[in-house]
DNA sequence: GTGGTATCAAGAGCACTGCTCTCATTTGTT
DNA sequence: AACAAATGAGAGCAGTGCTCTTGATACCAC
């Protein structure tokens, strides 16, 4: 009898490793989720798990390593979110899809600190992001400019305060240019909107962690809705939302 | 003979023990700029100074207390290096001031990463920034706010794009409110305002982060001219530069 | 079935951390 | 000179990431 397809992986031992993983990265979660970042013991995972601390190392190379595999996770995981939300309005319907992007992104972060935390916090120096956590970095990132790329499809993009690009500007784009092609071939996003999508999308990232480093706290009551006042302000600068 | 008065710090042994305590306060800085806050070592400093590990505890109740210290360093310094770029164009000159502020933060962020992350960056899980670092970390808002005080006060603000602010708004600026009528005793910055300049700081510092993290590696080839962009952009937004 | 091998679990151990004791020494004041 | 406060050093505790060795599995080919 030959051996089963060595591609998928369907050994007995196979499974139960990918099973520990699994729980090495739940347990992980937990953790992360109580204690943050900083205090994520490697010891402390082996004994929820019930195994020596030693054997921690079988399923997992080292500390930054499950860091980064939590950091491929939360991403995934925003992504995800962020996707669902922006499903719900009507595809016509760009200021919601805007509005939802953005209250889905805050509420992700808001339920999990810690997580949002690590994807945008302070890296830890010596740190160097893998290569593969790019591509799930980018889910949300990519929402934004489908969302762009349709308003340029539908003509429904106020241009109103649009402000001339200069060659240098234009060459700077050249990778976000790229990103937005490879994303929606059919439009051409012009570098004008492309610096107003990516300005916005930092900006939320900025006003969320702003929000969640407790640096608001002495300036607004509450901050429902003042970030709701915000998110339709950036909406109409970037020209989805009609000026109210 | 009387005691000499002792509010004022005199006495030898003072005056060696806040040395000892510059000295630690130094060591931890350059210790800092180097490895970062995760791992900034109390013991290490000690044996940078010479010390036995437990004597550090003389000058330094705690890691966290040591944190808390540089926290305020890093407010203070931040605060001073903007103020002094915002001194450099004449007082009438707000977009000069504006482009100051901004050029000037992201420069600081960019000579102490480690500092600037952790100002602004996670907060560390467990930590709560004491009352003190407060009024630090206001000095770069408070020259936020000085300037659309000046902008209202010439009358030199481009209300083009303002928009109605709601009872509710209003009630939720109270704090920032507050704090602006206490730095600009004469001037009433009318809440509209208020909307803008907050959110406008925070995408600046999100923006900042946002580069120091190495989450615009890929959209961008030139960091500089494109953060020259937004800056000009966001202040345009705000109403402090013309619309080129 | 049996032998060989890759995998895994466990324990000991190293170097490091924050922090707390105790004890001796130095310093400043009365 | 005497006393008290401040300081320094060392040992020690509990914790960390990570490595090495040793012994027990489970798998796979013959």
């Amino acid at each position: 009898m030959a051996t089963p397809p060595s591609n998928t992986l369907t050994t007995a031992r196979d499974q139960a490793r990918s099973h520990v993983v699994a729980q090495v990265l739940s347990a992980a979660g937990r953790q992360l989720s109580n204690a943050g970042a900083g205090s994520l013991s490697l010891r402390a995972i082996a004994r929820e798990l019930g195994i020596a601390s030693s054997a921690i190392y079988r399923y997992v190379p080292s500390r930054d390593a499950l860091l980064t595999l939590l950091i491929v996770q939360g991403y995934d995981d925003l992504g995800a979110y962020v996707e669902d939300a922006t499903r719900k309005p009507r595809r016509a319907d760009l200021p919601r899809r805007w509005t939802a992007i953005c209250r889905s992104t805050r509420e992700w972060a808001a339920q999990h600190p810690s997580q949002w935390a690590l994807l945008y916090g302070s890296p830890v120096p010596g740190y160097a992001a893998p290569q593969d956590t790019v591509p799930p970095a980018a889910r949300v990132p990519s929402l934004v400019v489908a969302l762009l790329a349709d308003a340029v499809r539908r003509g429904r993009l106020d241009d109103g305060s649009a402000l001339p690009v200069s060659p240098r500007l234009r060459s700077t784009l050249k990778p976000a240019h790229a990103f937005a092609l490879q994303l929606a071939p059919g439009v051409d996003l012009p570098d004008e909107l492309l610096v107003r999508g990516l300005a916005a999308w930092e900006w939320l990232v900025g006003a969320v962690s702003y929000e969640l480093s407790g640096h608001r706290v002495g300036s607004v009551a509450d901050d429902d809705t003042y970030v709701d006042e915000v998110v339709h302000r950036i909406g109409t600068w970037v020209g989805l939302l009609p000026p109210r």
